[in-house]
DNA sequence: GTCTATACGGCGATAGAC
DNA sequence: GTCTATCGCCGTATAGAC
């Protein structure tokens, strides 16, 4: 028989991954006390004794969910082909769906976009800092295309993109995507050295 | 005293008006038949009958701003100085906190993000014609830089900007939007000819 | 501490009275 | 055309079982 602690863990767990799931499924409107419990198979009292508030609940998806990609990214920023890997990162579409789904709902619920930001700042930062020292490789000029400008455009890029398609908008994406691309490809090789 | 129809057209178009300040002041979340009914001076059963969903107000919303907007973007796409014009209408904040909130709105209202998307092709596809004659003057190369790709981008990026700035991220920001004057500066210079 | 059951006011939506 | 009554679901609060 399992010990409270981790009978607590598990639902937490369970709570935390049936918000996420119905997010990505029919989006954050659809996210309440019940149709959590239901999903997670607990009771909607439990739910809202962890989170007391939904704004709880959605932090709480949301940290458990960043923590880890922060590091990836952070990682993948200090690996061998940094700017690649960023907009690898920011093309993943169920990532970008559920950042997009937590954007429209921090519209109006500032304690969850205060996290958001939060994380965005801190992650861009990063990623800034471990790019800037290889700009002489890049043979790029820093007045030109400054790092913390390229860092934000191959993050932007990919998630505009997904967010007008989301809407039935395609018009210029082929084509830009194309011209990153092809601005990789020449900045970073895919063969090293 | 004024007709039927006077009256009619008069409360339709304080329904549109209260609906449209409910959401820039206090987002979309917040637009009820009940809030915008007591905003325009109405019942709120004649907000729903004019508007029998929630779904049908917002369309209506957005079908009475975006129609006058397509008609400026097109003749500014026709302009003088069509790249600045479009980077310049999409740097409007006001405009653009409209837009986001319409965005966030069609995440998971099917109805509305038609009428989103439709728009956005449209007018995209309508600017990107527009420009496409004078990429030769523009000393641009339809390869390395396509006008659809450019067109995506001057939208972009201010939108992308004011949704993160929103948020509490500004990182990249500043520079991201130097980066772009200084293209603009050079490709399409103030004084013409 | 963990968890369940129940009650309350407000919401969108519907039907139908005037 | 205009407005009211009503329904089911929501977030929230609370009382109490284990």
């Amino acid at each position: 028989m399992p010990s409270a602690g981790a009978r607590r863990t598990e639902k937490l767990q369970a709570i935390l991954a049936a918000t996420e799931q119905l997010m990505l499924e029919q989006g954050y409107g659809s996210v309440t006390y019940r149709s959590v419990a239901a999903k997670a198979g607990v009771a909607a009292g439990l739910v809202q004794y962890y989170f007391p508030s939904l704004d709880d609940l959605f932090v709480g998806v949301l940290r458990s969910g960043t923590d880890r990609v922060i590091e990836g990214l952070e990682d993948a920023a200090r690996s061998e082909h940094p700017l690649r890997a960023l907009w690898e990162y920011a093309n993943n579409r169920s990532g970008t769906a559920l950042l997009m789904e937590f954007m429209a709902l921090a519209n109006h619920r500032p304690g969850v976009g205060e996290v958001i930001g939060e994380g965005g700042e801190r992650v861009r930062c990063a990623v800034v800092e471990a790019v800037s020292g290889r700009w002489p490789d890049y043979g790029l000029d820093e007045d030109t295309l400054p790092p913390s400008a390229l860092v934000f455009l191959l993050g932007a890029i990919p998630r505009m993109v997904h967010l007008e398609e989301g809407l039935g908008t395609f018009a210029g994406h082929a084509e830009t995507v194309a011209v990153v691309e092809r601005f990789l490809d020449r900045v970073e090789p895919n063969v090293a050295d």
